[in-house]
DNA sequence: GTCGGTCAAGGTCTG
DNA sequence: CAGACCTTGACCGAC
């Protein structure tokens, strides 16, 4: 038997105004021209975004979700380069502290997908540096939330910059750059447009990192299709993790559009993989990547409901039969 | 309130 | 080598 959970990503579309991912760009920020009341007003936004994140946490758990995706842009601009005196932690430590506390009295399984300018294969040094920043920042934040750092941050490798076999070197190379604490916090995630499961298996072996499978990104970028014979790699890439193996599950939208999420999940692509990997592990914690978030997860769990190659634990979590 | 345009970022593609 | 486009949700001004 194998326990799956179902998890949804950063927002809600059924809470209303409980955007968690509220923000200032720069440009607003220069054109306060007291700067103290700008960074005032970037405390105010990251407040509200806490305070919508806590709500979103309560909905999950009510909805007997155990697995939810914090937006990576809780705190805007921190660590922009104009605003690096500025001490972004300190003044929402205390709703860090009960939103790590909320987490830890659920037992929910949180983690963060930093956006795609994380780049720690870039040849530019400055972009090299401002990602570990922004990695940096999510280390703060969950240090914050007195939430253990271990395999919470899934990104991808990088640019390709014309040359993929070098381009997975020079991530390998800079990787030893990257301090430990940093290095703990990742998983890394095959991508749609330029690495591969194979890719990413390789650095995965070489650097001891757990491989977040894209099952999409898989559909639409891959040497070989047959993931199958990869699928022991996978798992063996999270024997030192304490956190049960996740990958990542969407639906093209269309043909057209192949690698864009559609609204929903197709649910019978979804259970003839799961059927494909039923008792090889213990658990899997899917996310589920799609428009419509955590309806998406609803509509998901009415359709499980019904099957009969399944058995129910609870709002989110079946075993499969 | 609804709309289309704009904002950010770095990479990648086109001309 | 310049400029458009990609992606995302939020935001903004116009009506």
């Amino acid at each position: 038997m194998t326990l799956v959970r179902l998890g949804y990503v950063a927002m809600s579309m059924e809470l209303k105004n409980a955007s968690p991912s509220q923000t200032m760009t720069f440009t607003q920020f220069q054109k306060i021209a007291d700067r103290d009341a700008a960074i005032r007003k970037l405390e105010r936004i990251a407040r509200s975004n806490l305070t919508n994140t806590l709500r979103l946490l309560k909905h999950t758990v009510a909805s007997e979700i155990h697995f939810y995706r914090l937006t990576s842009r809780l705190i805007p601009l921190a660590y922009h380069r104009e605003l690096l005196d500025w001490d972004f932690i300190m003044p929402i430590k205390d709703l860090l502290k009960e939103i790590g506390t909320y987490i830890q009295e659920h037992q929910l399984r949180v983690d963060f997908h930093p956006d795609h300018f994380v780049l720690l294969n870039s040849p530019n040094k400055d972009v090299f540096h401002q990602s570990i920043l922004t990695l940096k920042m999510h280390y703060l934040i969950l240090k914050a939330m007195k939430i253990d750092r271990t395999h919470r941050c899934v990104i991808h490798v990088g640019g390709k910059y014309m040359d993929k076999e070098k381009s997975l070197e020079q991530f390998i190379e800079t990787w030893m750059d990257v301090p430990t604490g940093i290095q703990k916090l990742i998983m890394l995630e095959n991508d749609d447009t330029s690495f591969t499961l194979e890719d990413m298996l390789y650095l995965c072996q070489k650097l001891n990192i757990p491989l977040v499978f894209d099952y999409h990104h898989h559909l639409a970028l891959h040497q070989d299709s047959n993931w199958q014979r990869h699928w022991d790699s996978i798992v063996q890439s999270w024997e030192h993790s304490p956190l049960p193996i996740k990958m990542h599950i969407s639906s093209p939208k269309s043909e057209k559009s192949f690698r864009h999420h559609a609204d929903y999940i197709d649910s019978k692509l979804f259970f003839d993989f799961l059927h494909e990997i039923k008792g090889s592990i213990p658990q899997i914690d899917c996310m589920i990547e799609a428009k419509q978030k955590d309806k998406a997860l609803f509509k998901l769990m009415e359709e499980i409901k019904n099957r009969d190659d399944v058995e129910v634990v609870d709002g989110s979590s079946f075993n499969l039969k």
